[in-house]
DNA sequence: TTGAGTAGTTGAGTTAAGTCAACTATTCGC
DNA sequence: GCGAATAGTTGACTTAACTCAACTACTCAA
């Protein structure tokens, strides 16, 4: 069955108004399986649980949610990437977070009363996400409760991860804060180089850091121009972390 | 039975040896019982959980325990103030956040292996704090796992607020980062002004904003000058928060 | 109560980062 | 593969915020 949609982009356009095919395919859901929210479960509670959401296509731009929306479903992204932004009273766009493939996200809000979306997510391209319906979950927690014990070992890691993220925006200043960032991007922390891919286009990075696209494009050629990165596009290559960490005090 | 404890103050002190004072008196945990991590507690449940926990007693200026060290108790904050803060590698104190009466803390880590604080905590001013064994937390747990719906929730919350910390943070001037704050301290939202008090003494509240101690207090001046706010010692009165905010765009 | 130490304020000069504008490169839909 | 729209870069100028310094006001403990 066709995905029901509307499907205007930008802040503009409704979203979700309704969807109902099944998730008959089963690609894409190994990572699901694995995902540390899901690999407790008991096969038959995760299928019932799959049997229960539904695959959707979002495009280029497309936007999921929005910010204060009743939230009935959370999200576990299977191809592509989203972004998670929210929009103060004079309507900037403040990006707070990207979302890869085989993340879960949007739970943040299931048990505030009522359920409602914190911000809001869009498509940076054309995505797939499974939506799962938060009443499904929960009912799944009720019948066992020792599932939430995964579940609170999640919620106990985002909450750390938005604590680091809180604590590189105290720094003051932009050059710093970019290269912590780049830092944290490296996957084997600081001993190796490595690199790296910008997991949003470079002016919401730029946003996401409190400096401006030419700033940030400016360090950026500034760090190139030095010999601490090499960039392609949105590939970094950093081959001495510790030379970027050192210069960054 | 005494506290034992090495008391030296600031970065330099070791912190928490042992503790071995048994909690007899019961002043201080109406508010415990009320809390939403406990107030699902079966009473001897949670009587339990008291009977292995201690109470303990801050200085001014005390560590409560240091950034990486491993996390054997969480703690319920009974009177006084505590900040937490992370040291970066060139030694520069961010502070994070502030903690109140009434308030739970340093739970964060619990569920992360080995499980290890994520930042340093130390008493703003003399403080009484409830040590809770997470190993206690989590036998409790494990016998009655209903409860861990309760933790989700505390979980979920946190993260949803320290979201919105990141997203004060995006806000790339000092001003407004610091007139966001200050609305996010008005108990009453933003329809009604009151009275806040800072969490923190003036040079930590810069230090959380990014910004520096002068920059804090020219800001506050001109708020003040400009009839904003009035300002009386850590106590700040606004009485139109929705001119503020208007001035924040 | 006093005096040392910390916290907060204010001024003057400097610098980092923002703004505006012009331009180039890239992406995506047709 | 073309062209419009978006993303990214660079330069010139401006402004917000930092730095350093001098000072005042608290706080806490002897």
């Amino acid at each position: 069955m066709a995905i029901t949609q509307s499907a205007d982009n930008r802040h503009s356009k409704p979203v979700l108004v309704a969807v109902n095919n099944t998730l008959d395919e089963n690609d894409g859901l190994e990572a699901l399986r694995s995902h540390a929210l899901f690999s407790s479960l008991k096969s038959n509670d995760l299928d019932s649980l799959i049997h229960q959401s539904r695959r959707l296509r979002l495009g280029h731009h497309q936007l999921l949610y929005r910010q204060d929306m009743p939230a009935h479903h959370f999200f576990f992204v299977l191809s592509g990437r989203l972004r998670l932004y929210r929009l103060d009273s004079s309507g900037i766009d403040r990006t707070l977070d990207s979302i890869a493939p085989g993340d879960c996200f949007a739970e943040v809000m299931i048990y505030a009363d009522p359920p409602r979306y914190a911000c809001y997510a869009e498509a940076l391209k054309s995505s797939e996400v499974l939506m799962i319906p938060v009443k499904a979950y929960q009912e799944l927690l009720d019948q066992r409760p020792e599932y939430a014990q995964a579940a609170l070992r999640h919620y106990a890691m985002r909450a750390v991860s938005r604590f680091h993220d809180l604590e590189i925006m105290t720094v003051q200043n932009a050059r710093d804060r970019l290269i912590r960032y780049l830092i944290d991007l490296l996957p084997n922390g600081t001993h190796e180089g490595g690199e790296v891919e910008l997991p949003l286009p470079k002016c919401l990075v730029a946003s996401r850091l409190a400096m401006q696209p030419e700033t940030f494009s400016r360090i950026l050629a500034d760090l190139k121009a030095n010999g601490l990165v090499r960039v392609n596009r949105s590939k970094l290559f950093i081959s001495d972390p510790q030379r970027l960490i050192a210069i960054s005090q």
